[in-house]
DNA sequence: TTGGTAATGATAATCATTATCATTAAATAT
DNA sequence: ATATTTAATGATAATGATTATCATTACCAA
């Protein structure tokens, strides 16, 4: 049932397997624009694949953080959300989120100018703290047009 | 034994109540730098408070934040963590987290000018977006100087 | 085709946080 | 100073997200 997937070959030869599971997760995740929560994952396709139980994807999800083809998110609400990792160039991007309503809008603007910043910050930091710095995360928190009214 | 606080009279006079356990848990996260969990907060306060409960703390944490006299972040690890938000001008922080250990380290370096852009993207994005903007984090992720050897 | 073993899923456990409710104790009126 | 009012507290139990266990299933290399 599952076809052939452009990232099947990085789990099979390093003692990982191809699975339906792993393959219905990630295909899912790949095609939304979505920042989904494992419950989220689960629900969607557990009508597709009945046998599919939410451990599953709990460990599925990790596993793909791992991999370094999702990324993972806390929010603040509780629950950890996971997004798809593109590896197009111009894909990375920064969050805007309704503290009201809980949407997620990715927005690039800026993001040139971000990075600028923040690869100077970096370098201070790193030598400053004796940081290896790997990562970042940047947010903005408000209101959405339809909870500010 | 509670002394007058000078955060008294903010809760007093609006069907809220100056109480031991409110006063120090403020008292102690005011004279801390540390990010602290709840529970933390609950260990650190029991020893002194015996009849302290872990709840309290929860519900105190809480109203804190609610009255602006503290910041509650999600750094990802499961649990919220609390700082006192000092009201000196400068106090305005960005955070670099350790992700084997934990460590949290404030950073105040190229704020300024982390700030000047954050106004212009928020501008930028409240129009573009509809957004009401009222707050932002930002966030470096790596290995501190003892978790990288 | 098959055997070794990684992955799965049912069940139960853990951890952070929240809800309930009887009791206690601030604040205010007497 | 004392009584009154009711917000705050804390014990207990509940919830919700995530993780651990373990017997069973199903990849996949041989
Ligand atoms: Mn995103
Ligand atoms: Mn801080
Ligand atoms: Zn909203
Ligand atoms: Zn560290």
């Amino acid at each position: 049932m599952p076809r052939p997937h452009k990232w099947q070959h990085r789990l099979q030869g390093h003692g990982s397997r191809w699975t339906v599971p792993r393959g219905a997760i990630l295909n899912h995740l790949s095609r939304t624009s979505k920042h989904m929560s494992a419950k989220e994952v689960y629900t969607a396709l557990h009508k597709i694949y009945p046998a599919l139980g939410l451990i599953t994807v709990y460990r599925t999800l990790d596993l793909l953080v791992r991999m370094g083809l999702l990324y993972k998110f806390s929010f603040g609400t509780g629950e950890s959300r996971y997004e798809f990792k593109s590896d197009t160039e111009d894909s990375h991007h920064h969050h805007l989120i309704c503290t009201k309503c809980g949407k997620i809008l990715d927005y690039t603007d800026y993001v040139d100018e971000e990075l600028e910043l923040i690869k100077k910050t970096e370098e201070a930091l790193a030598t400053k703290h004796s940081f290896c710095i790997t990562d970042h995360n940047i947010e903005f928190y408000g209101l959405c047009d339809k909870c500010k009214s």
